[in-house]
DNA sequence: GGAATAAATGTATAAATTTGCATTTCGTAT
DNA sequence: ATACGAAATGCAAATTTATACATTTATTCC
Protein backbone atom coordinates (compact mmCIF):
# COMPACT_ATOMS: atom_id res chain seq x y z
CA UNK A 1 0.00 0.00 0.00
CA UNK A 2 1.28 3.51 -1.09
CA UNK A 3 1.78 5.85 1.74
CA UNK A 4 0.78 9.26 1.12
CA UNK A 5 3.95 11.20 2.87
CA UNK A 6 3.96 13.08 6.21
CA UNK A 7 3.84 16.66 5.18
CA UNK A 8 1.02 15.70 2.27
CA UNK A 9 -0.72 14.68 5.36
CA UNK A 10 0.07 17.39 7.66
CA UNK A 11 -1.37 19.51 5.23
CA UNK A 12 -4.33 17.77 4.76
CA UNK A 13 -4.82 18.15 8.99
CA UNK A 14 -4.37 21.54 8.66
CA UNK A 15 -7.36 21.39 5.62
CA UNK A 16 -9.86 19.57 7.64
CA UNK A 17 -8.58 21.29 10.82
CA UNK A 18 -9.05 24.43 8.81
CA UNK A 19 -12.48 24.01 7.28
CA UNK A 20 -14.75 21.97 9.97
CA UNK A 21 -15.24 21.32 13.21
CA UNK A 22 -13.31 18.41 14.47
CA UNK A 23 -13.74 17.64 18.64
CA UNK A 24 -11.31 14.37 18.98
CA UNK A 25 -7.89 13.35 17.33
CA UNK A 26 -10.04 9.74 17.01
CA UNK A 27 -12.71 11.92 14.72
CA UNK A 28 -9.96 13.65 12.82
CA UNK A 29 -8.20 10.15 12.47
CA UNK A 30 -11.54 8.79 10.98
CA UNK A 31 -11.55 11.76 8.45
CA UNK A 32 -7.94 11.11 7.27
CA UNK A 33 -8.69 6.97 6.86
CA UNK A 34 -11.38 8.19 4.36
CA UNK A 35 -8.88 10.40 2.59
CA UNK A 36 -6.43 7.53 2.25
CA UNK A 37 -3.70 7.98 5.19
CA UNK A 38 -3.49 5.23 7.68
CA UNK A 39 -1.67 6.20 10.92
CA UNK A 40 -2.37 5.55 14.62
CA UNK A 41 -3.61 8.22 17.12
CA UNK A 42 -0.43 8.69 18.75
CA UNK A 43 0.99 9.55 15.55
CA UNK A 44 -1.95 12.62 15.35
CA UNK A 45 -0.71 13.64 19.09
CA UNK A 46 2.55 13.84 17.08
CA UNK A 47 0.94 15.81 14.41
CA UNK A 48 -0.71 17.83 15.89
CA UNK A 49 1.99 19.29 18.16
CA UNK A 50 4.37 19.60 14.90
CA UNK A 51 1.17 21.87 14.00
CA UNK A 52 0.35 23.63 17.20
CA UNK A 53 -3.20 22.95 16.57
CA UNK A 54 -5.15 23.90 19.84
CA UNK A 55 -8.50 22.19 21.27
CA UNK A 56 -10.54 24.78 22.73
CA UNK A 57 -13.85 24.62 23.95
CA UNK A 58 -16.41 25.50 21.99
CA UNK A 59 -20.22 25.94 22.53
CA UNK A 60 -22.06 23.89 19.54
CA UNK A 61 -18.77 21.23 19.71
CA UNK A 62 -17.95 20.87 23.27
CA UNK A 63 -14.35 21.68 21.97
CA UNK A 64 -12.96 21.84 18.60
CA UNK A 65 -9.30 21.94 17.00
CA UNK A 66 -8.00 25.28 15.72
CA UNK A 67 -5.15 26.09 14.09
CA UNK A 68 -2.59 28.55 15.76
CA UNK A 69 -3.07 32.11 14.50
CA UNK A 70 -0.15 34.21 15.24
CA UNK A 71 -1.32 35.32 11.86
CA UNK A 72 -4.39 38.22 13.28
CA UNK A 73 -1.64 38.69 15.48
CA UNK A 74 1.05 39.67 13.80
CA UNK A 75 -0.41 40.08 10.46
CA UNK A 76 -2.91 42.85 11.70
CA UNK A 77 0.24 44.69 13.01
CA UNK A 78 2.89 43.90 10.40
CA UNK A 79 1.11 43.66 7.12
CA UNK A 80 -1.75 45.70 6.67
CA UNK A 81 -0.15 49.39 6.81
CA UNK A 82 2.85 49.23 4.52
CA UNK A 83 4.76 45.93 5.00
CA UNK A 84 2.94 44.02 2.14
CA UNK A 85 1.72 47.21 -0.10
CA UNK A 86 4.32 46.49 -2.78
CA UNK A 87 3.35 43.47 -3.93
CA UNK A 88 2.11 43.10 -7.09
CA UNK A 89 1.17 39.32 -8.45
CA UNK A 90 1.97 35.63 -7.87
CA UNK A 91 2.39 33.26 -9.88
CA UNK A 92 3.64 29.45 -9.76
CA UNK A 93 6.28 27.54 -11.10
CA UNK A 94 8.16 24.12 -10.78
CA UNK A 95 6.61 23.82 -7.23
CA UNK A 96 7.54 27.23 -6.23
CA UNK A 97 5.81 30.66 -5.87
CA UNK A 98 7.28 33.42 -7.65
CA UNK A 99 5.89 36.97 -6.48
CA UNK A 100 6.69 39.82 -8.65
CA UNK A 101 6.80 43.43 -6.28
CA UNK A 102 7.53 47.20 -7.03
CA UNK A 103 11.33 47.58 -7.76
CA UNK A 104 13.20 47.51 -4.29
CA UNK A 105 10.25 46.06 -2.59
CA UNK A 106 11.29 42.43 -2.45
CA UNK A 107 13.73 41.57 0.34
CA UNK A 108 11.62 43.61 2.96
CA UNK A 109 8.34 41.74 1.48
CA UNK A 110 9.89 38.53 1.60
CA UNK A 111 11.40 39.38 5.70
CA UNK A 112 7.78 40.17 6.56
CA UNK A 113 6.76 36.83 5.02
CA UNK A 114 9.53 34.70 6.88
CA UNK A 115 8.21 36.42 10.04
CA UNK A 116 4.27 35.09 9.89
CA UNK A 117 6.26 32.15 10.88
CA UNK A 118 4.09 29.92 9.27
CA UNK A 119 3.40 26.27 8.57
CA UNK A 120 3.03 26.62 4.59
CA UNK A 121 5.76 28.53 3.81
CA UNK A 122 9.32 26.80 3.83
CA UNK A 123 11.42 29.55 3.17
CA UNK A 124 11.92 32.85 0.68
CA UNK A 125 14.85 34.58 -1.26
CA UNK A 126 14.52 37.76 -2.51
CA UNK A 127 16.42 39.76 -5.27
CA UNK A 128 15.38 43.32 -6.54
CA UNK A 129 11.50 43.15 -7.46
CA UNK A 130 10.93 39.08 -7.07
CA UNK A 131 10.59 36.42 -4.06
CA UNK A 132 11.08 32.76 -4.76
CA UNK A 133 8.93 31.15 -2.45
CA UNK A 134 9.52 27.74 -1.32
CA UNK A 135 6.28 26.14 -0.16
CA UNK A 136 6.03 23.25 1.76
CA UNK A 137 5.67 19.91 0.67
CA UNK A 138 2.17 19.56 -0.13
CA UNK A 139 1.28 22.96 0.16
CA UNK A 140 -1.39 23.65 -3.34
CA UNK A 141 -1.45 27.46 -4.89
CA UNK A 142 -4.74 27.51 -3.27
CA UNK A 143 -3.33 26.91 0.37
CA UNK A 144 -0.43 29.63 -0.69
CA UNK A 145 -3.26 31.95 -2.42
CA UNK A 146 -5.73 31.74 0.43
CA UNK A 147 -2.82 32.21 3.10
CA UNK A 148 -1.54 35.25 0.97
CA UNK A 149 -4.77 37.04 0.72
CA UNK A 150 -5.88 36.54 4.03
CA UNK A 151 -2.97 39.00 5.19
CA UNK A 152 -3.21 41.38 2.51
CA UNK A 153 -6.93 41.54 1.11
CA UNK A 154 -7.45 43.67 -1.91
CA UNK A 155 -3.90 43.81 -2.46
CA UNK A 156 -3.37 40.62 -4.50
CA UNK A 157 -4.77 39.88 -8.08
CA UNK A 158 -5.85 36.21 -8.85
CA UNK A 159 -2.89 35.11 -10.80
CA UNK A 160 -3.12 33.28 -13.99
CA UNK A 161 -3.58 29.75 -13.96
CA UNK B 1 -12.53 28.21 55.85
CA UNK B 2 -14.27 31.32 53.67
CA UNK B 3 -14.43 29.82 50.25
CA UNK B 4 -14.39 32.24 47.66
CA UNK B 5 -16.27 32.84 45.17
CA UNK B 6 -16.46 31.27 41.52
CA UNK B 7 -16.33 34.55 39.78
CA UNK B 8 -13.20 35.32 41.51
CA UNK B 9 -11.77 31.94 40.68
CA UNK B 10 -12.54 32.63 37.05
CA UNK B 11 -10.87 35.46 37.18
CA UNK B 12 -8.09 34.44 38.89
CA UNK B 13 -7.82 31.54 36.40
CA UNK B 14 -7.44 33.91 33.51
CA UNK B 15 -4.69 35.97 35.58
CA UNK B 16 -2.62 32.86 35.78
CA UNK B 17 -2.88 32.29 32.73
CA UNK B 18 -2.89 35.23 30.95
CA UNK B 19 0.57 36.24 32.57
CA UNK B 20 2.50 32.64 33.38
CA UNK B 21 2.89 29.38 30.99
CA UNK B 22 0.52 26.35 32.55
CA UNK B 23 0.78 23.01 31.38
CA UNK B 24 -2.00 21.06 32.92
CA UNK B 25 -5.11 21.55 35.14
CA UNK B 26 -3.10 19.92 38.36
CA UNK B 27 -0.25 22.77 38.14
CA UNK B 28 -2.57 25.26 37.79
CA UNK B 29 -4.96 23.77 40.60
CA UNK B 30 -1.68 24.33 42.91
CA UNK B 31 -1.81 27.82 42.20
CA UNK B 32 -4.94 28.29 42.81
CA UNK B 33 -4.38 26.26 46.26
CA UNK B 34 -1.20 28.26 47.15
CA UNK B 35 -4.11 31.14 46.65
CA UNK B 36 -6.69 30.10 48.98
CA UNK B 37 -8.85 28.66 46.08
CA UNK B 38 -9.71 24.59 47.07
CA UNK B 39 -11.22 23.10 44.04
CA UNK B 40 -10.86 19.81 42.30
CA UNK B 41 -9.53 19.26 38.65
CA UNK B 42 -12.72 18.22 37.67
CA UNK B 43 -14.18 22.13 38.83
CA UNK B 44 -10.86 23.23 37.08
CA UNK B 45 -11.99 21.52 33.47
CA UNK B 46 -15.36 22.78 33.42
CA UNK B 47 -13.80 26.36 34.55
CA UNK B 48 -11.14 25.76 31.70
CA UNK B 49 -14.19 25.33 29.35
CA UNK B 50 -16.67 28.03 30.31
CA UNK B 51 -13.79 30.59 29.59
CA UNK B 52 -12.89 28.96 26.46
CA UNK B 53 -9.21 28.48 27.43
CA UNK B 54 -7.53 26.38 25.05
CA UNK B 55 -4.48 24.37 25.39
CA UNK B 56 -1.95 24.80 22.47
CA UNK B 57 0.93 22.97 21.97
CA UNK B 58 4.55 25.32 22.95
CA UNK B 59 8.23 24.77 21.96
CA UNK B 60 9.07 25.71 25.72
CA UNK B 61 6.26 24.12 27.91
CA UNK B 62 5.65 21.31 25.54
CA UNK B 63 1.64 22.39 26.21
CA UNK B 64 0.31 25.54 27.19
CA UNK B 65 -3.22 27.12 28.18
CA UNK B 66 -3.83 30.32 26.32
CA UNK B 67 -6.90 32.62 26.66
CA UNK B 68 -9.15 32.80 23.91
CA UNK B 69 -8.53 35.55 21.45
CA UNK B 70 -11.55 36.77 19.84
CA UNK B 71 -9.81 39.70 20.81
CA UNK B 72 -7.56 40.56 17.99
CA UNK B 73 -9.88 38.93 15.67
CA UNK B 74 -13.15 41.06 16.40
CA UNK B 75 -11.46 43.70 18.08
CA UNK B 76 -8.73 44.43 14.93
CA UNK B 77 -11.38 44.87 12.65
CA UNK B 78 -14.41 46.70 14.77
CA UNK B 79 -12.39 48.73 16.69
CA UNK B 80 -9.59 50.07 15.53
CA UNK B 81 -11.30 52.52 12.82
CA UNK B 82 -13.47 54.52 14.32
CA UNK B 83 -15.36 51.95 16.66
CA UNK B 84 -14.36 53.36 20.05
CA UNK B 85 -12.24 56.74 18.68
CA UNK B 86 -14.99 58.65 20.99
CA UNK B 87 -14.23 57.18 23.88
CA UNK B 88 -13.12 59.97 26.18
CA UNK B 89 -12.16 58.24 30.14
CA UNK B 90 -13.19 55.80 32.02
CA UNK B 91 -13.91 55.90 35.97
CA UNK B 92 -14.88 53.46 38.47
CA UNK B 93 -17.38 54.07 41.08
CA UNK B 94 -19.57 51.24 43.36
CA UNK B 95 -17.76 48.40 41.22
CA UNK B 96 -18.95 49.41 38.57
CA UNK B 97 -17.30 51.42 35.00
CA UNK B 98 -18.22 54.94 33.97
CA UNK B 99 -17.31 55.47 30.16
CA UNK B 100 -17.54 59.14 29.35
CA UNK B 101 -17.57 59.47 25.58
CA UNK B 102 -17.85 62.58 22.63
CA UNK B 103 -21.84 63.59 22.71
CA UNK B 104 -23.74 60.98 20.56
CA UNK B 105 -21.34 58.13 20.83
CA UNK B 106 -22.58 56.04 23.87
CA UNK B 107 -24.64 53.78 22.20
CA UNK B 108 -22.83 53.07 19.33
CA UNK B 109 -19.58 52.13 21.65
CA UNK B 110 -22.08 50.37 23.91
CA UNK B 111 -22.68 48.31 20.90
CA UNK B 112 -19.10 47.30 20.05
CA UNK B 113 -18.17 46.83 24.02
CA UNK B 114 -20.71 44.51 24.36
CA UNK B 115 -19.64 42.54 20.74
CA UNK B 116 -16.49 41.90 22.29
CA UNK B 117 -17.97 39.09 24.26
CA UNK B 118 -15.07 39.17 26.98
CA UNK B 119 -15.99 37.51 30.17
CA UNK B 120 -14.89 40.96 31.88
CA UNK B 121 -17.55 42.77 30.54
CA UNK B 122 -21.68 41.23 32.06
CA UNK B 123 -22.67 44.09 30.41
CA UNK B 124 -23.51 47.89 29.67
CA UNK B 125 -26.13 50.82 29.47
CA UNK B 126 -25.71 53.55 27.11
CA UNK B 127 -26.66 56.95 27.49
CA UNK B 128 -25.66 59.83 24.99
CA UNK B 129 -22.41 60.66 26.12
CA UNK B 130 -22.01 58.17 28.86
CA UNK B 131 -21.67 54.56 29.50
CA UNK B 132 -22.10 52.22 32.57
CA UNK B 133 -20.03 48.92 32.39
CA UNK B 134 -21.07 46.54 34.82
CA UNK B 135 -18.07 44.37 34.90
CA UNK B 136 -18.54 40.48 36.34
CA UNK B 137 -17.50 39.70 39.80
CA UNK B 138 -14.59 39.65 40.26
CA UNK B 139 -13.22 41.64 37.62
CA UNK B 140 -10.71 44.76 38.78
CA UNK B 141 -10.25 48.07 37.47
CA UNK B 142 -6.87 47.19 36.33
CA UNK B 143 -8.01 44.10 33.97
CA UNK B 144 -10.42 46.55 32.81
CA UNK B 145 -8.41 49.06 31.86
CA UNK B 146 -5.92 46.66 30.62
CA UNK B 147 -8.61 45.39 28.41
CA UNK B 148 -9.69 48.64 26.83
CA UNK B 149 -6.13 49.58 26.35
CA UNK B 150 -5.32 46.65 24.44
CA UNK B 151 -8.35 47.48 21.68
CA UNK B 152 -7.91 51.15 21.16
CA UNK B 153 -4.22 51.79 22.24
CA UNK B 154 -3.41 55.11 22.48
CA UNK B 155 -7.13 56.57 22.81
CA UNK B 156 -7.60 56.06 26.44
CA UNK B 157 -5.71 57.98 29.34
CA UNK B 158 -5.31 56.59 32.38
CA UNK B 159 -8.05 57.47 34.55
CA UNK B 160 -7.72 59.46 38.12
CA UNK B 161 -7.39 56.65 40.47
C1' DG C 1 -38.99 30.83 56.54
C1' DG C 2 -39.44 26.71 53.67
C1' DA C 3 -40.25 24.32 49.47
C1' DA C 4 -38.98 24.08 44.88
C1' DT C 5 -35.52 24.89 41.29
C1' DA C 6 -31.34 25.81 39.53
C1' DA C 7 -26.28 26.21 39.90
C1' DA C 8 -21.95 24.58 41.51
C1' DT C 9 -19.08 21.07 43.05
C1' DG C 10 -17.15 16.46 44.37
C1' DT C 11 -16.52 11.54 43.38
C1' DA C 12 -15.52 8.07 40.49
C1' DT C 13 -14.96 6.71 35.98
C1' DA C 14 -14.60 7.07 31.16
C1' DA C 15 -12.52 9.25 27.41
C1' DA C 16 -8.86 11.51 25.27
C1' DT C 17 -4.14 12.71 24.90
C1' DT C 18 0.75 12.32 25.64
C1' DT C 19 5.00 9.82 25.91
C1' DG C 20 8.86 6.21 26.74
C1' DC C 21 10.61 2.72 24.31
C1' DA C 22 11.14 -0.47 20.43
C1' DT C 23 10.83 -0.83 15.56
C1' DT C 24 10.63 0.58 11.01
C1' DT C 25 11.53 3.75 7.34
C1' DC C 26 14.21 7.02 5.02
C1' DG C 27 18.13 9.47 3.54
C1' DT C 28 23.02 9.62 3.01
C1' DA C 29 27.59 8.51 2.80
C1' DT C 30 30.90 4.99 2.13
C1' DA D 1 24.54 -2.36 -2.17
C1' DT D 2 25.44 -1.89 2.69
C1' DA D 3 25.89 0.43 6.79
C1' DC D 4 24.92 4.16 9.55
C1' DG D 5 22.29 7.86 11.80
C1' DA D 6 18.14 10.41 11.88
C1' DA D 7 13.30 10.77 11.43
C1' DA D 8 8.83 8.75 11.70
C1' DT D 9 5.76 5.59 13.60
C1' DG D 10 3.50 1.98 16.39
C1' DC D 11 2.52 -0.06 20.76
C1' DA D 12 1.37 0.13 25.42
C1' DA D 13 1.36 2.52 29.52
C1' DA D 14 1.03 6.86 31.96
C1' DT D 15 -0.93 11.11 32.21
C1' DT D 16 -4.34 14.38 31.55
C1' DT D 17 -8.93 15.84 30.73
C1' DA D 18 -14.00 15.35 30.43
C1' DT D 19 -18.31 13.82 32.21
C1' DA D 20 -22.32 10.99 34.36
C1' DC D 21 -24.23 10.87 38.56
C1' DA D 22 -24.93 12.17 43.35
C1' DT D 23 -24.63 15.76 46.66
C1' DT D 24 -24.26 20.18 48.32
C1' DT D 25 -25.01 25.09 47.95
C1' DA D 26 -27.33 29.02 46.33
C1' DT D 27 -31.58 31.32 44.46
C1' DT D 28 -36.38 32.13 43.75
C1' DC D 29 -41.03 32.03 44.68
C1' DC D 30 -44.75 31.49 47.50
Amino acid sequence: MIMKNRNERLMEIRRLIGSMNISSQDELNKLLEKRGYELTQATLSRDLKYLKVAKMPDDQAGYVYILPDKEQVVEETELSGQGLSGLISIDFAQGMAILRTLPGHASSIAYTLDNLDVYEIAGTIAGDDTILLIPRDGVTRSDLVNLLKIRMPGLLQEPAQ
